[in-house]
RNA sequence: CGGGCUGUGGCGCAGCUUGGUAGCGCGCAUCGUUCGGGACGAUGAGGCCGCAGGUUCAAAUCCUGUCAGCCCGACCA
């Protein structure tokens, strides 16, 4: 009655973790497939997940890793619930805001709940609550938390799940410079954090110039099945897409260039169509038309938040597409929809596929605003179209012909762009979104009432900072960049054990000696799986402790009976023979 | 929300065109032989064929509806 068991550091029954040899069919990346072969998770509904006992304890190292760098900056862990009151929230106004993504229900009184996508507005409160002095700040309070997200497409496992865990934090200064600190705390944290996770990871900024004030940055985990597109330059540079600023010409002298003249064009509403009749009607003797030498006008129509429309048009040279992102970030708030055939209807000035700048331009008859690229510098020489139908414009200049009302900085990013630093060419490159730091400055706390009094005796309203960390992703991401064909390879702080016995044999001293050397390495603080499954044959064993790929595995078999064990090493593959009597100590080395 | 596709033991799938008592592989259980790189034999357990309605003497199969899931895209503080 008094024996004790040690279940928590000693679990024998390996078949009870979930091990699958075939993954299901619809897991499709690597990540997602390793995770459900060796039994980390389980599938309960779309986007929802069950961690399993491998799973649970790298996701709990995981947690301890973020816990410990978020205690180092000051941090202090609290936790919230996830089902939360819906009146926070419609404050901010984030109750209708969060749309579909939101999961809302009711409660038997008929109360409006919600399950939390994140929690500014209850960490806002807290410290409006409990706190009223400028003496109570800065402060910093984080928690790790299941946060709910109703994704439109949950996928890939883990890493884009409809309830994941997340850290979030967020800071509470007076004063602009104390936010300043915080973010650099909280991005000196993330390094550390990025840093001990093993990941190969990009910082980039998350804003576009053109939204102004506040800092938030990224940081992306590069992986070819990252959802988030970034960019990087030889000499350090990275940001997103949205982020990206072109690098102007230098204005060109037009005095020598020829004048403008409109040719026929039959039949090249497209650049395509365009740049081939041009090259078969209008040759070049020194080289051949390209569609960087068309100037492309897009329409789009902007919808504004308070629901009012406006057109706008947008020059790019005619090899670039508009980068719908890209604009979307420029022309925010307002949102971006296609110029449908109603709102042609309304512009019969605008001669579809044959657009040009003369129709453009507040000055212009349709009055549309015209922003161009910033490639499109004064003196550059475009072919463009000549508002009628099968015609085109030659040696049509910028700055000489036409002009517009500035720029914009819509055009797709491509390879081998200039960065705008000057760092060298861009290469475009994947990541997953694993960290998020982001300056609120007082939007929440104004919306909430968070104001303390100052040490003049006068209400100053919170300025915040809020910081994410992915932490159920990151367990994903870790598998995804560190496998190889035969499975998962963890790095040896994020292991669920540190060591994987395998008996192999069936001789049933081989498993009572080996009961006695797990106890052995066990007592030296060192986490062990023991498979001691007695029918199973050495090579499945073999290929389990492969699959689920703990950093160390030890093998005891017929060498015992000389004494010796092997020991391998899961990542390099190394196997060395080792003294029983010496395994405790090499192993700890 | 648009496009493509799939629902049949725990997992992977066949059967559906042409309706007639539900099958295969893996896994699982028992016994025996094996046992350092995914062993073998024998015997078994396990499935209202996603759900509902319809046609029919008879439906996994045909028809209608519905639900769920996967992939691509849109979306994603």
């Amino acid at each position: 009655l008094d024996e004790t068991t040690n279940e928590d550091v000693l679990i024998r029954v390996l078949r009870a973790f979930g091990i699958h040899q075939a993954p299901p069919a619809e897991a499709e990346i690597v990540s997602h497939r390793l995770m459900l072969r060796a039994g980390l998770i389980r599938r309960a509904a779309a986007g929802l997940y069950s961690w399993l006992p491998l799973g649970l304890r790298t996701l709990r190292k995981v947690e301890a890793i973020v816990r410990e760098e978020m205690n180092v900056i000051g941090g202090q862990e609290v936790r919230f619930p996830a089902l939360l009151p819906r009146e926070p929230y419609e404050t901010t106004d984030r109750w209708t805001e969060y749309g579909e993504n939101l999961f809302r229900l009711k409660d038997r009184r008929d109360n409006d709940l919600l399950l939390g996508p994140t929690h500014e507005e209850m960490f806002t409160l807290l410290v409006k609550d409990l706190y009223s002095s400028y003496k109570d700040l800065p402060a910093v309070l984080y928690q790790i938390q299941t946060k709910y997200r109703d994704e439109a497409r949950p996928r890939a496992g883990i890493l884009r799940g409809r309830e994941f865990i997340m850290k979030d934090s967020y800071s509470f200064d007076v004063t602009d410079e104390g936010l300043e600190a915080a973010y650099q705390a909280h991005r000196a944290a993330y390094i550390r954090i990025f840093d001990r996770l093993g990941f190969e990871y990009a910082i980039v900024q998350a804003d576009s110039g053109a939204m102004g004030g506040s800092a938030s940055e990224e940081f992306l985990v590069v992986s070819q099945n990252g959802e988030d597109t970034f960019v990087r330059s030889p000499g350090g540079y990275t940001a997103n897409v949205e982020a990206v600023t072109t690098i102007a010409p230098a204005p060109i002298d037009f005095a020598d260039l020829p004048a403008a003249h409109v040719e026929q064009t039959p039949n090249t509403p497209t650049i395509e169509t365009l740049v081939a009749h041009a090259n078969d009607a209008f040759a070049r003797t020194d080289r051949p038309w390209t569609g960087a030498d068309t100037l492309k006008n897009v329409l789009v129509m902007l919808r504004f938040p308070d629901g009012s429309t406006e057109p706008l048009a947008i020059g790019v040279p005619g090899d670039r597409e508009v980068d719908a992102k890209r604009l979307e970030a420029q022309v925010s708030p307002a949102e971006v929809e296609p110029f449908d055939e109603a709102a042609f209807a309304q512009y019969p000035d605008l001669v579809k596929g044959y657009i040009g700048p003369g129709v453009l331009g507040a000055e212009s008859v349709t009055a549309i605003r015209y922003l161009l690229d910033p490639r499109v510098v004064e003196g550059t020489s475009w072919i463009t179209g000549a508002n009628e139908p099968g015609c085109h414009v030659f040696d049509l200049v910028a700055g000489r012909d036409f002009t517009a009302d500035g720029t914009i900085e819509a055009a797709e990013v491509r390879a081998g762009d200039p960065a705008p630093d000057g760092s060298g060419p861009l290469e475009l490159a994947r990541g997953m979104e694993m960290g998020h730091i982001f300056q609120l400055g007082r939007k929440y706390a104004e919306r909430l009432g968070l104001q303390v009094l100052d040490e003049n005796g006068k209400l100053v309203t919170v300025t915040m900072g809020s910081y994410g960390v992915g932490v159920s992703r990151a367990v994903a991401a870790v598998v995804e960049g560190s496998h190889d064909e035969y499975g998962i390879v963890w790095p040896k702080e994020l292991a669920p054990f540190d060591v994987h016995v395998v008996v192999a044999g069936k001789d049933p001293s081989l498993y009572e000696a080996a009961d006695g050397i797990v106890a052995e390495i066990e007592a030296t603080g060192l986490e062990v799986l023991y498979d001691d499954r007695p029918k199973v044959s050495p090579g499945v064993k073999f290929k389990d402790a492969e699959l689920i790929g703990v950093p160390t595995i030890v093998v005891i078999g017929k060498g015992l009976a000389d004494g010796v064990v092997e020991v391998k090493d899961r990542a390099t593959g190394e196997r060395t023979e080792v003294a029983v009597t010496a395994l405790a100590a090499a192993l700890n080395s």
